[in-house]
DNA sequence: GCTGAAAACATCGCACG
DNA sequence: CGTGCGATGTTTTCAGC
């Protein structure tokens, strides 16, 4: 993970289809060092996989929450996980620290899809003591891109 | 947006480095047909972009917190929206229901750096009244993957 | 580990069903 | 609106440094 790396990252995170020729000019390399550059960092796990990005609105799910969720201590709670994991409206869901066990992100279509979630996804879930639903009136800043740190290098 | 184009957003949003042919199978159309669907959907500006997945611990950024701010009321938070813009550790920021004004998505290197954050970049922003952090102890789930909803048609 | 060129492949554009 | 073929450009491979 040296600079190149480094450069490399970001700018596949930036524009992914830019090609290796336009790459290889922002990573100070020929085509083939930087060809094999990537494939290094695929098959190190570093570039999990090549996605398209798509607008929530276009895609039917302009409704973003953020729901924290009170699990009852003691039980086990890997049904909970799974059920979490299952739904694709849940983009994410994390363990936290704090008064709260969970914090779920989860994008809907509308106020109703919501409701449904609410009731028949999250409050049926045994365990589940308490939700607070957190609505997103705007947006400022949503992007997927790390910033790559100057770390560990192998 | 019909069942084809859901077909295909799906797909793309798992692997985008599948290619035109693989793609055609998914979608049940020919090549060029599929390649013309794909290009349909980035000018709408549904695909927005095509970008590499890294993986978050590799790129240097174990640590995720999510931050709730209260910003002072009646003031222009022109600055504050500004500010977590520019911050390439702040993935998201959300103007939010509730007794909060902001949430926060923030991925650090550890917690030297979780401090630096807290200190320098919001504490130090004028209006910032109260903050909380959550940290993830765990993530059960993290996916950019939407669901596309068998929405409108155009 | 990087370079450069040749072979293999996928994408794009056009005429046709 | 979908299909198939040819032209173009990109990725992949390989010998050499």
């Amino acid at each position: 993970m040296d600079e190149i790396d480094r450069n490399i990252t970001v700018a596949l995170q930036l524009d992914g289809s830019a090609g290796l020729a336009e790459l290889a000019k922002v990573a100070g390399l020929s085509v083939s060092a930087t060809a094999e550059r990537v494939k290094r960092l695929e098959e190190r796990g570093v570039i999990r996989a090549w996605r398209a990005d798509l607008d929530p609105v276009a895609a039917g799910c302009p409704l973003l929450v953020h729901i924290l969720v009170t699990v009852a201590p003691g039980r086990d709670e890997t049904a909970f996980r799974m059920a979490m994991r299952r739904q694709e409206t849940v983009l994410e869901c994390h363990a936290i620290t704090g008064d709260w066990t969970y914090l779920l992100k989860v994008r809907l279509a509308d106020l109703p899809a919501l409701d449904a979630f609410l009731n028949d996804e999250l409050r049926a879930q045994s365990g589940v003591q308490r939700v607070e639903t957190l609505l997103a009136i705007a947006t400022v800043k949503e992007t997927s891109i790390l910033p790559v740190a100057p770390a560990t290098e192998e």
